[in-house]
DNA sequence: GTCTATCACTAAATCGATTAACTAAAAATA
DNA sequence: TATTTTTAGTTAATCGATTTAGTGATAGAC
């Protein structure tokens, strides 16, 4: 077992000083008029020792650790681990590493990982946040530390921050279901009072409003396991006769809607039509296939890391917060609609209500 | 914006010596006879001002970082992120954190990993390694780092590990559909030499051996996009119409196959039988659901821990490297197969041993 | 009354880098 | 030639913790 060797064991080895290797190192020789021979001789020193340099010891000289914190809400699910991809990519890229952690949507536990990663001297994070962790952030932003919202914000704290026109998703989804004949749309959501959630559903009631029809809404609390959440779709499904389609508000409950739908042996969309929000789950392969809104993931995250190299590389008084909205895209998977002959049928919309 | 406090700090506040504080902070205020007085003094006043210790100041003095290195062949997948995130759990709960970083598979791309782990100083690594990096995990283990590898191996090197029973998965598979009376099951894997794909190969030629029929083995190549394995595979189906049945030894695999099958307008199992390898692709919920051979993921992750904790406990002369290979189970989810009737009457039950 | 043990701490070295300030020798300039 | 400037480095402080070796004061033993 060899052991590790250090920026002063090559300066004893050449009879220099660790100044001198530090700055060939690190690019300063011509800056810093090292000779050639000099430059020579420690470069290939270095490459024959394999010498790693600790970076744990640079960290604490420098301050800056390169790494990046980042929090998402669990990062088994597709979409966050889709996100958290492509910003790995990238960052890597950049010299920049990440740190992952998974909040479940807690609270307490979102503290204390932002402890964590602080005790740990992130230079700069990425979080998905759940609602409540407003003093934390804002301990951070006060200690200039860069710090990048995505997928949701939180309304009280000015910060940069991604996200999807989530009004527009639910928007599009509810008008391309009434155009294609269905009047008893329903909207799946979580009990939830973050943005991306609120905004989907403001999006829904908007386009319900518009085609006339009656909205129905239904929260589930959170943090159910899928079985329990297709139990309740099903329970939702048989108290409202009435409905003919469903928007999933999350991948999520998507899935345990599907799940529901096929245990109680309904036929889609013949029986009852289905949109998913968020299309990373192969939607594309179930039969028949899913219509649902895509969130662009690869643009979320180059967005993302973008702003967060910009924050990383400014001084704090030059730095522009800003959020960034993209656009989303229904992905139409399913136009073969049974009830696209009767569109327009429904001459009294009143009779519709379905509350 | 203040600044940031040190343990210096805290012993000026106090009129005390660092030593002191860290003794307290470190629990060793008992150890080293600190009084009650000047413990409770220490820690109403880090509690006051809200002191965080410099972890990159720690790891550098003790050598220990409490971080671990992960590398996995793509954090997006489902298989990979679902173990990482039983990981990241466990680990947390035993004060660890992780890095994790996607291989690609690249034998390259991860030994620049592994790198930049080293001059991390990570105490650790859990890796499900690609061929051509046994140097760089030998180097590791000799200079006495754990490694533990999950999900392949590496033959060449005598490592802790923690797979699945791939031989037996792909041998139920077989004998699964052969039961229920196909004969002509295609095997497609990639042309990979990972013990992993060996082993699954291996179980699929031993069961088509017994099953008397003849062996289908399609190997495409690794790194495709899924459309482009989708245009494989139907070229595959194309040409070799004898076969009634798929086994696709990915899920990756399997989600362009899917893809396949459906552009070509097949039904399942009528037209072509189909069975996964793992389960996390919501294989369930497909029309008509998919059978699927499942790891047991939340067992692997735990295993995996285990076996981490357990040699960054031990000094290395009495650490136990030790191969542990869970149970796969078989999720039959397609039940009424078309050819049952003429299943073929399998009169020798004592070719079931299965190695 | 001296000697030793215990108590309750502290001083200073250390981990492995970076970097501001300095210096001896060589080269350029006056 | 004397002086200044440049070259090619070096010394030592520093980052924020841990830890070994010690210290002065008091208590107890004989």
């Amino acid at each position: 077992m060899k052991k590790k060797i250090s920026i002063h064991d090559i300066a004893k080895a050449l009879d220099l000083s660790a100044t001198t290797i530090s700055f060939v190192l690190n690019g300063k020789a011509e800056e810093k008029k090292i000779s050639e021979d000099v430059r020579k001789r420690v470069s290939d020193y270095i490459k024959e020792v394999g010498y790693q340099p600790n970076m744990i010891a640079k960290s604490l000289r420098t301050g800056k650790t390169h790494i990046i914190g980042m929090l998402v809400e669990d990062i088994s699910d597709p979409f966050f681990s889709c996100i958290s991809r492509g910003i790995e990519t990238i960052a890597y890229n950049h010299k920049y590493k990440i740190f992952f952690a998974s909040t479940e949507n807690d609270t307490e536990k979102t503290k204390a990982l932002i402890k964590v990663f602080r005790e740990r001297q992130v230079d700069g994070y990425i979080m998905a946040p759940p609602a409540g962790v407003e003093e934390e952030i804002r301990a951070l932003m006060d200690d200039d530390i860069p710090v990048i919202l995505f997928d949701r914000y939180l309304p009280s704290l000015n910060t940069s921050t991604v996200i999807i026109d989530n009004f527009s998703g639910s928007y599009q989804a509810v008008k391309h279901l009434s155009e294609n004949g269905f009047s008893g749309i329903a909207f799946l959501t979580l009990n939830s009072e973050q943005t991306q959630m609120h905004a989907r559903l403001q999006g829904y009631l908007k386009a319900i409003e518009e085609s006339g029809c009656q909205p129905v809404v239904q929260k589930l609390p959170s943090k159910l396991s899928h079985e329990l959440s297709a139990e309740m779709v099903q329970e939702f499904i048989k108290q409202h006769d009435k409905i003919d389609a469903i928007i999933f508000a999350t991948n999520y409950l998507a899935i345990s809607g599907l799940q529901a739908i096929r245990d109680m042996g309904l036929a889609i969309p013949d029986d009852i039509a289905v949109i998913g929000f968020d299309d990373n789950t192969h939607f594309n392969l179930f039969t028949p296939s899913i219509t649902a809104v895509a969130q662009p993931i690869e643009e979320i995250a180059q967005e993302v890391v973008r702003q967060l190299l910009n924050a990383l590389s400014n001084e704090r008084e030059s730095r522009i917060r800003r959020m960034v909205m993209l656009p989303v895209k229904l992905i139409v998977r399913n136009s073969t609609y049974p009830k696209v002959k009767k569109k327009i049928v429904h001459s009294e919309p009143s009779t519709m209500k379905i509350n």
